[in-house]
DNA sequence: GACTGGCACCCGGCCCCGGCGAGTGCCAAC
DNA sequence: GTTGGCACTCGCCGGGGCCGGGTGCCAGTC
């Protein structure tokens, strides 16, 4: 029976790379054979495993620093690891404690953040990067226009995510109670429960329900509305925190901190880093990441936010030489604690 | 003449000493007494450089890393040439303009805030540091009173510092529409222009003005505002930047760059740094921070706003072998552009 | 054909050593 | 008070040798 046999010694072969990948993020040293038969019960002598590990090392998964070294996986084998060696780890009843009440003390959503970003850090011991949630992927939840003294109008804007956003608009002249009364009533029935890029354009149809002269002042009201709706500014805010774990990363400060520093502190960079919202932990290792100097670390992201609706992104970054599973096991977790609180509040 | 003679040597003494921190400041590394010669017109030979250092280091104002090395600066050696021996550098002509233009472009406070944390970085190659500007330093530029919908009832303030800030107060029943006019009126009246802290004061006797019925809807608004003028999140708000530069910190990151970043999260530990507020740039060298771990950096800051009222301190952290003018020029020349910008808007 | 033990070999890390050079401290002289 | 001279100290650098972990290959066994 060759097949099974094939299969047998392909099995051992992925148990192997898992058994490298796992010591390796533990030491940080090169593995090699005879320790891994040590440290495994992979019921084979240190030869064969030399064995697997040349046929590794062809396909890619894994490397020499030098010539009679250990091994480290390349990019590509923790690509394998994650995908289909490693089982996610669930969190300790503690840490699931320990999230739940610190997130549950905050009082606003950038408190919120603020403290999923801590938690994320401390549980991860890398660097945590929570964007607020966004505006655009919210609801309107309820519209306020009302008049000030002179001519000028406060819009008020509270979405699903319990973010207020306000603006003053400078009018030509003061408009009537009732007008105003009236605008809004009809801006709340055309806008609520609306997503806020569908709101933007219901919010067009609205000026043309008014009277010709009544149209300056709606359609000041209603621009003034739309840019709060499509502002994109607060879809690029992103906390970020436990840089210090940056500690942990390799020796020499200039090649591998220096870039990953940069990178935190360019939102576009973070943006992208977050990458693609799914709800399920996502990892992108090295290159993956679409970052030049982020060789050597890895991301792992997850969405967060409604069951309906996701509302932004949170992660972690660290050495590719991290914990996979804790890791996605804390994202996932911290995602899924900060949606529900923020659905709550 | 022995005190005539006693004085210019007194006198060299102190210039071989700025000699010494301008060349370490720019070599960053010990430096000797030919060096000394040779580089600065000083008109004696090596020989008696070495006598004046030996004097300066009983002194304690400069230090052997080892023996037979060069000498460096301690830290009392710094501040004696930060007190008396360093003249104020003018900023160039294109730096002035390079903060002027790139400030103006701001669109709100906190705008304002994220571009001086940047051309702070940039200019002075260290990390930057900007607290918002403080709700509680500045005054009430206006009050607004709204009921909304059902029993809610919005209130929203706009500070001198071009900050808004709003709540949604939930009363017992819904309120008539003089009424919440006439509070905000009075409001107004008792508050408008006031310091924060004042205002909060001059509220609680709003209060007793109106008559015992409407005594529990006041109460309840009057309370949120002072919860406002009063609120500390804001005054601990903080931007940092140019992080990355920390890279012209030590060679060894654990000991010396780990720490840096471990303050640079703590809000406390951030505004400690900053300091009280002096409208001159300060500087504070070594353990003059108050933050152990940071030995090795020192803080220039300086309190920006108005010419009446200081609204908040920014300044930057480098590593205490740094260019002092320079580095004074830039944070004070920020923080006077960004006093200016928070003025106009 | 897969696995194993044995063996030669490779190579980085460590230690030791000697030489070099920068810099000091001291002294005698001016 | 200043200077030139001189002996001395010490860190740094490069070379050489040893050590040990780790590999690759091969011949033998199941």
């Amino acid at each position: 029976m060759p097949d099974d046999r094939r299969l047998a010694s392909e099995d051992r072969r992925l148990e192997v790379l898992r058994a490298i990948v796992e010591d390796y993020v533990e030491t940080q040293e090169p593995v090699g054979s005879r320790a891994l038969v040590e440290r495994h019960q992979l019921g084979v002598s240190p030869a064969t495993i030399r064995n697997d590990m040349v046929a590794l090392e062809e396909e890619g998964y894994i490397a020499q620093p030098h010539t009679s070294a250990g091994r480290v996986p390349t990019d590509k084998g923790y690509r394998l690891f994650v995908d289909r060696l490693s089982q996610v780890k669930a969190l300790s009843t503690p840490e699931r404690r320990a999230i739940e009440t610190f997130l549950a003390g905050a009082v606003d959503v950038d408190d919120v953040v603020q403290r999923s970003v801590k938690v994320l850090a401390q549980l991860t011991n890398q660097v945590a990067i929570v964007q607020y949630p966004s505006l655009t992927r919210s609801t309107v939840r309820h519209v306020e226009v009302v008049g000030l003294e002179g001519a000028r109008v406060l819009v008020v804007v509270i979405t699903s995510s319990g973010r207020v956003e306000q603006r003053i608009v400078e009018l030509e002249a003061t408009p009537g109670e009732t007008l105003l009364a009236d605008v809004r009533s009809r801006i709340m029935t055309a806008t609520i429960g609306q997503r806020l890029a569908e709101a933007s354009l219901r919010l067009a149809d609205v000026i043309g329900t008014f009277a010709e002269a009544d149209r300056p002042l709606v359609t000041s009201v209603v621009t003034t509305l739309t840019h709060v709706f499509s502002d994109e500014r607060s879809d690029e805010r992103i906390a970020v925190g436990g840089t210090a774990n940056l500690a942990r990363f390799g020796r020499d400060f200039d090649s591998s901190i220096r870039p990953v520093l940069e990178a935190l502190e360019e939102q576009v960079v973070l943006l992208k880093l977050l990458g693609e919202a799914t709800t399920d932990p996502t990892v992108r290792i090295g290159l993956e990441t679409g970052t030049e100097g982020l060789a050597g670390t890895a991301v792992v992201s997850s969405a967060y936010g409604t069951p309906e609706q996701a509302l932004a992104t949170l992660g972690t970054l660290g050495p590719t030489r991290m914990d996979y599973p804790g890791t996605m096991a804390a994202v996932g977790a911290v995602a899924r604690y900060v949606g529900r609180q923020l659905a709550d509040g």
